[in-house]
RNA sequence: GUGAGCGUAGCUCAACAGGUAGAGCGCUUGACUGUGGCUCAAGUGGUUGGGGGUUCAAGUCCCCUCGCUCACCCCA
């Protein structure tokens, strides 16, 4: 509908419109209800950050930092960056308030809009919206476990039943060199039965063929060695504790040997959530361990673990029945009758607004019979009718649209009575 | 970056082989001058995304362009 003059929103972004603004708003606040119950603080961080950051922290190999970043230079010419992700940023924040020097874990969580330049499709937009938690400062497996035992019951009380957790550890920085080493092994001799994008991949970050979705090379995939061969004592361990504090705290998950994550600061635990209710987008939570991202960043070999959940998708894929998709109950709309003005009508539903009930004032120019059914329209049960009667007698009529029945009050009582939801 | 599908009223969609663009819902008003839901009536609605071409005639055919959607890729 691309009329000569009228503006439309950037192409992978888009306008969210009551009532669908409720739902994120309550989805929201579920975030901010659950992650206080663990401990969790939030920390807000710039949308904007110096380009560096996400080259050093996310990885100069991977394809977000590789050609997907909003990146240009500001008016003095310093290379600057809308976030793609908010690992990194916490990060930097964390170092460059010294939150190390207080007490350690600490557990902070975000939410808010990220940008990645990708063409759009089901799920997936250039603005789209993250929320996101880190703990950090824990290397044992029980951070691990508490994590997700956050996480599955934040996606629990939104409404969300029966999702599995998808587990995989890339083990520590050695275990993870031995294996690639074992990999390359592997493919090298069959580099003409790899695609571009694999026999790349094999040079650059040879973990990611493992999640690679060409037929042909999943069956090479068959054969391969596998990570689980190449942990080390202490990775090994790390993992089993893993598994078995979700086993104990009876919380769902199946280990996937071949899921590895695109950024290049994870190590050790890895998971993703995905739900068969979007498309091929269907990633919903993904995050694991990044124990080696703050040194990279020039701060002390602190061990971190976190998650990242898709909001746009949260929501598209929320359940019917999930609370979040309750709407607010409409205001109270207060209808001044025949002559009397509307700022009548004004005046009382400010009276209302003070006792604590929400409320709405006609503000005139049409029919009764209108204003009645737009009420009705919107779900409206309570109507309080103001005209020359009520106000020469100090009353007013109140209508329960639900019912089809209205009583006539002392003015002084209306408050209470709505109160109490009448 | 690559590929495919689709753009007609605010929304969902019609329009046979090219022949002057329609319905439902919505919105406004009235029947009902201080009373919603149901019903009935009237009204409001569009340079058929934009540009060019073919034709006596284009929503319909051709080309270009813009946009949307889905998929690849990648990931949340």
């Amino acid at each position: 509908m691309a009329r000569g003059g009228r503006l439309r929103a950037v192409k992978g972004t888009r306008d969210l419109l009551p009532p669908e603004t409720a739902v994120w708003a309550a989805v929201e606040a579920t975030a901010r209800r659950v992650f206080a119950g663990y401990g969790y603080d939030e920390i807000r961080t710039p949308e904007l950050e110096d380009t560096e950051l996400f080259v050093r922290g996310v990885g100069e190999s991977t394809d977000i930092v590789g050609k997907e970043m909003y990146t240009f230079d500001d008016k003095k010419g310093r290379s600057v960056t809308l976030r793609p992700e908010s690992t990194a940023p916490v990060v930097r924040a964390f170092l460059q308030h010294g939150l190390e020097h207080q007490p350690l874990p600490r557990r902070l969580y975000y939410i808010g809009p990220h940008f990645r330049y990708e063409r759009p499709q089901k799920g997936r937009y250039r603005q789209f919206h993250q929320i996101g938690a880190e703990l950090i400062g824990d290397a044992g497996p029980w951070s691990d476990v508490e994590l997700l035992q956050m996480l599955l019951r934040f996606l629990g009380e939104l409404g969300y039943r029966e999702l599995v957790v998808l587990l995989n550890t890339v083990g520590d920085e050695e275990s993870r060199a031995a294996y690639r080493e074992r990999l390359r092994g592997y493919f090298e001799p069959l580099g003409d039965r790899l695609g571009e994008d694999s026999r790349r991949r094999l040079e650059t970050n040879p973990l990611r063929i493992l999640d690679t979705k060409v037929p042909a090379e999943r069956e090479l995939l068959a054969e391969a060695p596998r990570m689980a061969d190449a942990l080390n004592d202490a990775s090994r361990a790390h993992f089993d504790g893993v598994r078995r504090g979700l086993e104990r705290l009876g919380l769902e998950f199946r280990v996937e040997p071949r899921l590895v994550r695109g950024l290049d600061y994870y190590s050790h635990t890895v998971f993703e959530i995905v739900s068969s209710a979007l498309g091929a987008q269907d990633a919903i939570v993904g995050g694991g361990r990044y124990d080696g991202l703050m040194r990279e960043l020039g701060g002390p070999d602190l061990p971190a673990i976190g998650f990242a959940i898709g909001e746009d998708r949260l929501v598209e894929a929320l359940p019917e029945d999930s609370p979040c998709r309750l709407p607010p109950p409409p205001p109270v709309v207060v209808l001044p009758v025949g002559e009397v003005e509307p700022l009548a009508a004004l005046e009382l539903a400010e009276e209302l607004r003070a006792a604590g009930t929400a409320a709405t004032a006609e503000l005139g120019g049409r029919s009764m019979r209108a204003a009645l059914k737009r009420a009705d329209r919107d779900g409206v049960r309570w109507v309080v009718l103001l005209g020359d009667d009520e106000l020469a007698a100090g009353t007013v009529t109140l209508r329960d649209l639900a019912r089809g029945e209205q009583t006539t009050l002392p003015r002084a009582e209306l408050a209470a009575r709505l109160e109490g939801g009448a």
